[in-house]
This record gives C-alpha cells, structure tokens and sequence, in this order.
DNA sequence: CTGAAAGCGCTTACAG
DNA sequence: CTGAAAGCGCTTACAG
C-alpha cells in the first residue's frame, strides 16, 4: 500500500469495526450506536483521516461542482468591471451550501464550440451557469433535453424553459429618467453605445417608457448611438452643448463616455448640477474619480450571481420543478451630477 | 438500467467487444487492432457516449482540476483590476493543458481556515494557486510535507522548499526612476500608499536603488506614505507644489492618488510634460481616462497566471524535481506624463 | 445496531 | 491483439 494515503478501511481496522461502520459514522447515520460512533470518529482524529472525495463522487454520480461558463475573448463580459462581483456572488451561495466553483473558458483548451455539452456529457459538474450571449442553440437543446441543471445570467430569447436571472435595465432607464425629470430637465438625451447591445436597447426603452408616461413627446433627436469612449463623449457633449438649445438632463449607458462628456461640460464652464445634469450606468470607479463624482444606475451584481446559484441548487434538489425567473430591480446612486432631494 | 445513462458495457456489448477493448480505443492504446478500433469508434459515435470523467478520475486519483484559492474580503486582492487577468492567465494555460480551474474563496462555505487542508485532504484538486498572503504557517506545511503541487503568487517568506511566481516590483521602481533621471528631473519624490504593502515597499527599493547608481542622495523627505485615494493625491501635489522648490519628478505606487495629483497639477497650470513628469503602477481604465494619459508601469498580470499554472502542472507531471521560482520583468508604458525619446 | 457484499464506471496488469 | 478480472474508495440495500 502506497504510503500517506489513509483510507476508510485503516480507520476500519484500527477502530475493529467494518467500513460500513465507519461510513455511517461519517454520515452522521442513525443507524450507529452512539459509543460505537465517538469510538471511531477519535480513530478518524488521531489518524487526521479524510474522506476521498473523488471515491463519494463517483458512487454519488455527483461532483458537488458547478460551473460557470466565460468567454475571455467577449471584453464587454470579461472586462466588465462587474464580473468579479458576479463571480463572487457565484462563489460564496456555492460555498455556503458545500458547493464548488470551476471557471470554464469557452475559448480556452481544445474543445472550441463543444466546451459546455463536453462539460455536461462526461459528468464534469453537476450544474452550470451561463451568459445569455454564450447560449447557443445546440447548448440550449442540450440543457433542456437532459434537463441539465442551468442557469442564464441574462434572458435568453427562448425563455420558458431555462432558468434566468437579469438585471431590470428597462427600469433602470425608467428611474433614471424620472429622477431628471422630477429635478427640473425639459430636454433629457440618452446617448447610449449600441443598440445591438440588448441592455443599452433596453435602458433605452426604459428612457422613453418614463417619458411617456409623462406624456412627454420622446424625439428621435435626442437620442444618440454609437458613443463610445472618453473621446467620443466628449465629442458629443460638445456638439450638445453648442446647440442654440441644448440638453440639460444627460443620460449615457456607460461610463467613460460620460466621463469624458463631463470633463467637457466642466471645461465650459457648465455648472453641475445647476446647469445640466447627467446619469450614468454601472458604479465603478471611473464614476468616482470624476469631479463631481457621476450619479449612477447601480446594479448588484452579487446579488445576481447569489441567485443564479441559488436556482441552480434549487434545481439539483428538484430537478422536476418549473423553471425560475428572476428580474433584479436596479436603484439609482445620487451623486454629484444630479440635483438630489 | 437508469436511461440515458450511457456507458462503457453498452458500447461493449453493441460493438461486440469487452470493455478492455472499448478502453483501448478511447485511450488511443496500441493494443488494439486498427479495424476493431474503428467499428468501436463508429458505434461510440452513434450512441454519442462519452465517459464519464468522475469514474476515470477514481480509477486515476486525479480531477485534472487545480484550485486558485481567493479571500474575497482581501479587497486589495480581489478588488484589483488585474486580478481578472491573472484568473485569465491561470485559466487558458490550464485549460490549454486539458486542467480546469476551481475558484475557492477562504472565507465562503463553513470551513474557514481550514479550507485549504480540506482541499488537499480530499483530494478534492490536484495542485493549488494562491497569493502569497494567504499563506500561513500550517498551510506552508501542509504542502511541503505532502509535497502537495502548489504554486505562490508572490514570493513567500520560506521561499526555498515552495514554487512561486512574483513580479520585480523592485526592478519597476527602477525602471521609472532612471526613466525620470534620464529625462531631466532633478527632485524626484516618491508617494506610495503604505509601506507595509510589500509590493510598495519593493517599487521604494528600486526608487532607492536607482537613485544610488547615479550618486545621488536619497532624501527622506523626498519619501512620503500613507497617500491613497484621489483626495490624498490631490493634497500632495498641492503642498509640494507650493515648495519654494517643487519636485519635478513623481513616483506613485497607484493610479487613482496618481490621478487626483495630476488634476492638481492640471489645474494649477503646470505643464505636463515639460515642468513636471509622473509616473504610476498599474494599467488600468484610471491611468488612460485621465488627461494626460498617465504614463505606467505595467505589468503582465496574464503572463503571471500562465507561468504560475504551467509551473504547477510542472509538478505534476514531476513530483520530486526541485522547486522553481520566477521573478517576471516589468516594463514601463510611455504615455502623456512623462517626456519620451 | 452491525457487517458482508454489491456496485458506482472506468483502467490496466495478467493470461492467453 | 483480446478478454476476464481485479481494483480504485466509498455508500447503502440486505440479512442478521
């Protein structure tokens, strides 16, 4: 016998009982006597004995072991200054209830498009957790055929029979908008990056949800894509600013941009809040550097990745049960560049 | 038989082969002749069988999994912008090597300080990845005693019997200073948050040292600490430059003090390059958005996380060789605040 | 309450 | 080249 490596039938031995025995007691079983119990857990002490957990896998079928699926070549995602807060909202509700977290990069190794169905065919883990964008259709079949327990961080298109959490973006634009609103702006833009980019569109459409149900007129002119970057925000501020009536409540979907528009209003000389007002997306800390510091649509993204593992041990324990769909309300961070009650 | 399930026996007996045979042909053995492989293949291919990994990992006694231990509540740890990129480095590498990579935070699930042993003792992973300072003294000798495949980000007190992987911090603050003695500064100062980081006190050293291969003294109150964040950053610059003779070179050990010394600067008029340069650590969003983009030392945080994983696979692969260490260069990112060639 | 035994799905030395 | 069999370290129905 290889040295170093105590098994349960040393401790069985040296306790003289079976392995059974020595499993119930490990187990917690009832069906131990209790001086036979405290008799082998000191064996199990003085021998500093551990079970295998490999061994327990594999008679439980079960790896105690979910993973989330990355894609280290999508910036948007893996840049995303929210993605550690995510992981660790994933980490610690997997943590609490004995569970594992394994980081799979779509990209990396050598199984390219077949990562995710690789993952699930050879009983690596026993759940995953998914951005919408990764979520192909050959995937989706797969989830659903063998009803693998899954969630999406997103919604995906195909909704009803996968598990989901998001983020309310149309709320997001929604409160956003209002809070200008009921601080005095008359002429509020959203200037967002892209549209194709399914929560700027819907931020957007929570932009002109809160206007109409002021029953303001939502003009096409005061809505503006494809900027990007401390540049190009400064860019449109500019052009903003020099209107014969500009803006005075901003909205941008993110946060360089804003920046950059803002170092541009102050250059001007514009008073913030006084003048005009601007909201960002997302409190990270290029909206805290800046003088003043940027009000922000905050998300919670802890809070999305505890419940997306929540529902995926949901799903391990009762696999037959409806899918869940979870929609996280957003709340606005007041800060220097609105006007605040 | 539970549906679905499908395994080794089932290829055997549709192949009408042993599953000795069905084995030899999944491992790619010689011992198989060309044609029976074939029709193997073909009929695991038809029934879409793939093995199931947590049978091969018992049969092995390897999870091809390598944990990277996290403490979430370590801010300066997970918090840093770079960290992302190291997971990435650690990731791809694994990956590429057919490992996968296990997130495990110290302070999630219920197992506190003894997370690691429980790692270890389980076999739950193969090797393990962790920051210098999450080792502790039991930890350390755990590993070393188990000659347990382990690898230390950051160079650890008891560095001879342990894998590690740091960058030359101390070759970073050199770096900069000659950049700055080489472009005309006469008075550098260097301003770093607290010395009791290490990695602080290692860019000091360099500052030190490269001041002392010029001859030149060292002054204490060129040295200043305990300035973090944008509103300490603004307060040095404005009491240094008003000095009856003011710096005109500037170290800072990070960006975002960086940052607000720079506004300082900005708005005081002086001219940035021409009357006073600066130098920061760390490329990140803060260093770019600012105006002028700030010029960096960078380091190459993925190259870390490659070196650290191929290092612990290294192990793996060769369990008494002795143990490597790695000190990686860094190099410094000319950008608007310094004067370049 | 306890133990002998089957079995989880593979890999691999052994015999042929 | 091929197959029968042992074995990896546990859990758990079964018999007592």
């Amino acid at each position: 016998m290889k040295m170093g490596t105590i098994t349960i039938k040393d401790i069985a031995k040296r306790a003289g009982v079976s392995i059974a025995s020595v499993s119930r007691c490990l187990n917690d079983s009832p069906l131990i006597a209790v001086d036979t119990k405290e008799r082998i857990k000191a064996v199990i002490k003085e021998c500093q004995y551990s079970r295998n957990s490999i061994a327990r896998s594999f008679v439980n079928q079960a790896t105690h072991t979910i993973a989330f699926i990355v894609d280290s070549q999508n910036f948007a995602l893996f840049g995303n200054p929210y993605f550690l807060q995510l992981q660790y909202g994933l980490e610690k509700m997997l943590g609490l209830r004995g569970y594992y977290l394994m980081i799979v990069n779509m990209n990396s190794g050598v199984h390219g498009d077949n990562t995710i169905n690789k993952l699930i065919a050879e009983k690596r883990v026993d759940g995953i957790i998914l951005p919408e964008v990764l979520v192909k259709n050959d995937i989706a079949n797969t989830i659903i055929e063998r009803n693998f327990p899954c969630v999406v961080l997103g919604k995906p298109h195909e909704d009803t029979r996968i598990s989901w959490v998001d983020l309310d973006n149309v709320m997001g634009g929604e409160v956003a908008t209002t809070h200008l609103l009921d601080h005095g702006c008359k002429k509020i833009v959203f200037i967002g990056t892209s549209f194709k980019k399914i929560f700027v569109a819907q931020r957007l459409e929570g932009y002109k949800s809160a206007l109409m149900k002021r029953n303001i007129k939502c003009s096409h002119d005061l809505i503006f894509e494809g900027y990007e970057g401390k540049g190009k925000g400064r860019e449109i501020m500019n052009t903003l600013l020099s209107m014969e009536c500009p803006p005075d409540g901003f909205l941008f979907s993110d946060n360089i941009t804003a920046f950059g528009a803002l170092s541009v209003a102050t250059e001007r000389g514009v008073k913030i809040p006084e003048e005009i007002q601007i909201v960002s997306y997302d409190d990270t800390i290029v909206s805290r550097i800046a003088t003043p510091e940027i009000s922000v649509v905050d998300i919670d993204m802890f809070e999305l990745g505890s419940q997306a593992a929540t529902m995926v041990l949901e799903q391990l324990e009762a696999p037959s049960k409806n899918k869940q769909q979870s929609l996280l309300s957003v709340k606005l961070a007041c800060r220097g560049t609105t006007k605040n009650d």
